[in-house]
DNA sequence: CCGCGGCCGTTACACGCCGTTACACGCCGT
DNA sequence: ACGGCGTGTAACGGCGTGTAACGGCCGCGG
């Protein structure tokens, strides 16, 4: 069961009213893509950049294996993560109407992805309107995802931050068929802090206090969910302090 | 000149290496529009929901007149204004590839919108790569949009977000073939500010020091830009408190 | 194998920015 | 004129930050 190309599913929307209703047809999209783009597969390292800001836009990038993340960059020098992709996200399309990328992708481990060539990509999205559609509905997801970040940081504290990037983890990792309840984080608390527009230490801080609540059980960075509802409905009141 | 359907055109984006090369085809667009699509003109009050989440999604909105704000909302009643959108913005495609609207738009002056409606512009968009290389392009400007401004609340304390959002509303307006240095604000200190992270008391105080700094004149709603230069480098520093 | 050094994560403490609260003013529609 | 909303100003307090020191883990070289 090959669960790629899922870049046309729905994922926790802030939309209560609106289920996943879209239609699952993975098999179909990732035979679409095999047939009518030639896939190259492409190994990369830890540490290693998937591409930079700048570099000539030449293809889309789909995540067969590993974690990436995607930072942001100022001329300034100021940076932000503004993102983590694992398998079955698709990577670049924020660049597309571009000659060149607009910001970095940084493997968070060694992992593999699948390289879309552009130029061929475009002219099968002409022929086959379903690859054109999911596309699509990739980057419309994109944006209601991006969004879904702007209101959790705009709202909530630091430590229900973490809890909410959490809750996120544990969903796209069940979504995945591995363990909602422990699992492996395989960002720096640096960039988790960066992501969540916090420091480091306050990241630090906040997981070891939802560790003393007894809603998370943390070591380094391998966490176990306690008590997903405790996460949710908030872990802000009522600090034993 | 009809300056609509401008949602292919690159806005400024972070990446200093990618200048606006894209095609200025305009009119191009907007014919194609009316040749392909039955636009709709629909007049809005201010105050006026363009449309809730949950209302099912049937059509996308181009901007003719006025200004609009995108509100997220949670199940727990948190709320975050996402952006703004003026003349020839694009509303509605975060919701593409869902059954019903994934945020709110409401008007925050009366105006009109071009309605879109969805099914047949989809047909179009088969029918007329153009057209559908358009919507992908818009679609990407947003991510890339949001992106920026994730950057700018991770990244910039209070009143440099607020100089931060000045300059692109200045920039926009340029855009549009309004004057960058003297414009009306229309929307309110708590939207602004909610838009910003912030609370309004402080984008009160932001734009008061900035006015005391000179860099600014403020009165209520009415902005002058004095030094966008200033602006642009930081009026942190230097704080003559 | 062991020792070393660098990186990452944790914790403590003081400070500062921004949130909170409160109040007054101006604008506007009633 | 009156009331309500949006806005400006000020004092206070708290959350998150800055800074620093410590400790654990891992890779490196001895």
């Amino acid at each position: 069961m090959n669960a790629l190309v899922n870049f046309a599913i729905a994922r926790g929307s802030a939309v209560p009213s609106a289920p996943d209703r879209v239609e699952r047809r993975d098999d179909i999209g990732i035979e679409l893509l095999r047939r009518h783009v030639p896939v190259v597969r492409r190994k990369i390292e830890q540490g290693e950049y998937l591409y930079r800001a700048g570099q000539p836009f030449v293809a889309l990038f789909l995540v067969n294996v590993g974690c990436f993340k995607t930072c942001e960059l100022a001329d300034d020098g100021r940076e932000q993560v503004t993102g983590f992709r694992m398998r079955g996200d698709l990577i670049g399309a924020e660049s597309i109407g571009l000659p060149s990328f607009a910001c970095d992708v940084v493997a968070l481990e060694s992992g593999e992805v699948w390289e879309l060539p552009y130029p061929p990509m475009l002219t099968a999205c002409l022929r086959v309107p379903e690859l054109q559609a999911r596309l699509t509905s990739a980057l419309a997801e994109e944006v209601r995802r991006d969004r879904s970040w702007m209101l959790a940081l705009g709202t909530l504290g630091a430590e229900r931050r973490v809890a909410n990037f959490l809750l996120d983890l544990a969903g796209r990792h069940a979504r995945l068929g591995f363990s909602a309840h422990h699992f492996v984080l395989r960002m720096s608390r640096a960039d988790i802090a960066s992501f969540l527009a916090l420091k480091h230490e306050t990241v630090s801080r906040a997981l070891s206090h939802l560790d003393a609540l007894g809603l998370i059980a943390v070591q380094r960075r391998e966490i176990r969910i306690l008590d997903a509802d405790g996460l949710r409905h908030g872990a802000e009141a009522g600090a034993v302090h």
